[in-house]
RNA sequence: GGGGGUGUAGCUCAAUUGGUUAGAGCACUGGACUGUCGAUCCAGAGGUUGCGGGUUCGAAUCCCGUCACCCUCGCCA
């Protein structure tokens, strides 16, 4: 083809009276019978085309021209004349008077167009991606993702970071989340594993001596996605060495502050921390978001002088009471505050007790059993006229977290309460090492196992394992995490004392770890680092909720690509080179019964 | 694996709650039109109501099963 001069949003005024090549695809055409009018597009912009009747063949061509349509364009670029100028396009001062034209690529009838895109169902979209990645806005969200991309290459490169490929193909560990499988041809019956994050080899990196590493690595983890959630995600991971906690959390901060800067020019402010202690308990959340107040209040003390058996109950059994005041809440109807109390429920609470303030009173919801502690409630909750307390209650802590938690989440987006246009960051540190897991009678770690006790805690490790804290942080923007790290284990003789903390064996340690343990052997330096969700980023940056907005060419629900129609069945002789036979289908046996 | 939602023309939706031949806008096809930019006007074509079964004189609508997509719990060191 030949080539083109110019890109479709670039021409001006300035450029009138310059014979111009432009090509792209037919975004509309008009058809006045005698002058034909097409907007041309490409990734750059939009501009007019016109074709008059004067020149017959050209015409004729023109008048085939429909949407999708992919054509080479040359013409002369004239200034519209007064009154037909479109302000909505950046190029509506002029037009392409066309002279020559090619259809390079004549379309089908397009199941929907870019411009219609947005208001089309996500499983088309996802169908034919290539035609939904036309639209302007998914473009956008691609050229931001690439400049943050760039922009952390350029910032880590500046501060003498290395950026370092590790494997795909990796070693199955057991722990963490669900691995997908990648069978051995060279080696019958054995298996890779994708990796669900690059967590050892950069420590191992660290080990070897190249003291800054960062990679934009692609993770895989085989769990049922979510809206933010996809087994095949990008991380930015990080790791020092010879770094404390701070360093590593003043790096990400001022990455943070570059890339706010850079794509929204906003200001990313010193960014606070606070304990996970206290996040839990004032927000019931390890990412609590500032955004809006809704604090908890525990009002155990008070409950308990109330005969109001789910209080007493719950307190009696060692568990807590905590509500939270929903100012302005009292105009919700009943029905509305008996649906919140059905949807607490799934986070593994009995129910939801409610109460509104009226005239300075409790009314309605369990007000009567209140009366006794009316006047230190209210004051207690700071509630006023027209708000609405809810309670949580439960024999354990942790659900009445849970529930409110969530809750104050659930309520703020329901009533509106969240300020758009607002980046609250938050640090939260001191996370504990490890929690107990009653179901498996053990503990297992909060971060993952090679996350550093904090020295200041090691008496506890034998004695009182659970109240050990980490040198581990997670960044919080808006309620969500955006990336979490921890200083590692650098010495085997703690990264053993953590192995038999969490129930794995000695032998299992070595044949799961070894190679970890062995660096450990050698000269490992202390390190430690971070790694954030470039996806989650990219969704803050440009304001969606879907984490299929954000990647190219994203899975379903059911892990499937609706346009390569992945995964598939494979032939029969791909199997047997694996070495691998499919298990007669469970549920054709079901049936056949 | 559990809970909730959705599925009707290529796309977005409607169908008076079980009642005649399932409609509209956009897109598409043909025609008209020399300044539109969401062009307009006229005409036309387009349907396995996701799929399979059942109830009924009669099913897009009710029931059972199943599939896909979305949200969510579990899961996600």
């Amino acid at each position: 083809m030949q080539a083109r001069t110019h890109h479709c949003g670039e021409l001006r005024k300035t450029h009138v009276n310059q014979t111009v090549a432009l090509a792209g695809w037919v975004n509309k055409y008009r058809d006045h019978g005698g002058v034909i009018f097409i907007d041309l597009r490409d990734r750059n912009g939009i501009t007019q085309l016109v074709f008059r009747p004067t020149n017959e063949q050209l015409h004729e061509t023109a008048n085939r021209l429909r949407n999708e349509d992919v054509i080479w364009v040359q013409g002369n670029c004239i200034a519209r004349e007064e009154g037909m100028a479109n302000p909505k396009l950046e190029t509506g001062d002029i037009e392409i008077e066309a002279t020559s034209l090619e259809i390079l690529n004549k379309s089908d009838t397009p199941p929907f167009t870019p411009d219609e895109a947005a208001k089309v169902g996500e499983e088309t979209r996802l169908r034919y991606r290539y035609i939904d990645l036309r639209q302007k806005r998914m473009q956008q969200i691609l050229k931001t993702r690439h400049r943050v991309t760039k922009i952390m290459r350029d910032y880590f490169d500046s501060n003498e970071f290395l950026e370092i490929e590790t494997p795909f193909l990796c070693k199955s560990t057991p722990e963490g989340a669900r691995d997908f499988l990648v069978p051995s041809r060279l080696q019958e019956s054995s298996f890779y594993a994708l990796p669900q994050s690059p967590q050892l080899f950069k420590q191992i990196l660290m080990v070897a001596g190249l003291e800054k590493y960062f990679q934009i690595a692609r993770c895989f983890r085989d769990e049922d996605p979510r809206a933010d959630r996809q087994a095949e995600f990008t991380q930015l991971d990080v790791e020092m060495s010879f770094v404390n906690q701070d360093e590593v959390m003043d790096s990400i901060e001022c990455l943070t502050r570059d890339i706010w800067k850079q794509v929204l020019d906003v200001d990313v402010p010193k960014i606070d921390r606070m304990t996970y202690a206290e996040a839990i308990n004032r927000f019931g959340s390890d990412r609590p978001d500032l955004r809006f107040g809704m604090e908890l209040v525990d009002i155990s003390d008070l409950a308990s002088q109330t005969d109001f058996k789910v209080f007493k109950g719950a307190i009696d059994d060692g568990g807590i009471v905590k509500a939270i005041c929903v100012p302005g809440g009292a105009s919700m109807s009943r029905k509305e505050t008996d649906k919140l109390a059905e949807w607490v429920k799934q986070f593994g609470v009995g129910g939801m007790p409610v109460t509104k303030i009226d005239g300075g009173k409790l009314a309605t919801g369990i007000a009567k059993f209140l009366e006794p502690i009316t006047e230190q409630l209210i004051e207690k909750m700071g509630a006023k006229d027209g708000d609405l307390i809810c309670f949580g209650v439960d024999k354990k802590s942790t659900i009445v977290h849970r529930v409110l938690g969530e809750l104050r989440v659930k309520v703020a987006r329901q009533l509106n309460m969240i300020e758009p246009g607002q980046w609250k960051w938050l640090w939260v540190v001191d996370f504990p090492l490890v929690e107990w897991n009653e179901e498996n009678n053990r503990f297992d770690s909060l971060h993952h196992p090679f996350t550093a006790p904090n020295p200041e805690d090691m008496h506890l490790m034998d004695t009182d394992p659970g109240k050990v804290r980490s040198l581990a942080y997670d960044i919080i923007l808006n309620g969500s995490e955006l990336g979490g790290g921890s200083i590692r284990i650098h010495d085997k003789e703690t990264q053993s004392k953590v192995f038999s903390l969490l129930g794995i064996s000695k032998e299992d340690a070595a044949v799961k770890f070894g190679f970890l343990l062995d660096a450990l052997r050698f000269g490992a330096p202390p390190h430690g680092g971070i790694a954030l969700g470039l996806d989650r980023l990219i969704m803050h940056l440009e304001n969606t909720t879907n984490i299929r907005d954000v990647i190219a060419f994203p899975k379903t629900q059911n892990g499937a690509d609706l346009m390569t129609q992945a995964p598939s069945l494979v032939d029969q002789a791909q199997l047997q080179e694996l070495h691998l036979r499919l298990a007669p289908s469970l549920k054709v046996d079901a049936i056949k019964e």
